[in-house]
DNA sequence: ATTATTACGAAACCATTAGTTGCGCAAATT
DNA sequence: AATTTGCGCAACTAATGGTTTCGTAATAAT
């Protein structure tokens, strides 16, 4: 349900920054990230925001986790950021999307078999 | 920035459901809401979850509003302007996922070439 | 080797503030 | 006109977010 304790810890490793480092951008102790990271604490709204300023993810990916964006079939849904969520696309479309976008690979591939099945 | 009293009046009031109301599902008092829409307080985190699932919005929405550019996984989605949404980037790792879907299509086309190649 | 330095966790304490209690007040309902 | 509904405000307190202090393990430096 909230995995904010292990979603900071894992962006912030991701990012490469330390404890310290993050403490000093929000302009709090470096204990408060530590409490926040091991769930003995729960930083306010404030900070919270600070965060996805930071570290450039939305709230969701921040308290739910990036499973909650990645686990819907991405093949079937796209994100509409107006609404921000996904939302079900046609499912044929796809592979004219998909092949508008590598039409080159097929047709290489195309020609390299259909070269070969001459003889 | 945060928007977060004006959009919990605004959402409370497009479910049709009063402080009262919102409070017992909180296991909180009505004041507490009262002060949430004012200004007067910020939610602990539990409390902003719990208000994502009664009005089953997402808490970037909650807290910054639906018009707000949402973040999206640049590494994930890239915005395609033709269609004017976010696009499952097309990186090569696609392309193979493309092929390993629609390689008989790939082999359909090759066929075909190949068949007329040789005339 | 041993002395810093880096990176982090844990306990005790404090100060902020989220949430409660209590009062009041329009605007609908009856 | 009396009651109910829906909400805001001031004072209080109980919870907790953040600090201070101490400790430890792992590297890097001398």
């Amino acid at each position: 349900m909230n995995k904010f304790p292990a979603q900071l810890k894992k962006i912030r490793k991701e990012q490469n920054t330390t404890q310290d480092d993050l403490a000093s951008q929000l302009f709090v102790t470096r204990q408060a990230i530590s409490k926040w990271e091991s769930g003995d604490s729960t930083p306010d709204l404030n900070n919270l925001i600070k965060l996805t300023d930071i570290f450039n993810v939305s709230l969701d990916t921040l308290v739910f986790g990036a499973e909650h964006e990645t686990k819907v079939d991405t093949s079937e849904f796209v994100f509409d950021p107006k609404h921000n969520r996904y939302v079900r696309r046609l499912g044929k479309m796809n592979f004219w999307d998909f092949l508008s976008g590598y039409w080159w690979a097929v047709l290489a591939i195309a020609f390299i078999i259909g070269f070969f099945s001459i003889f």
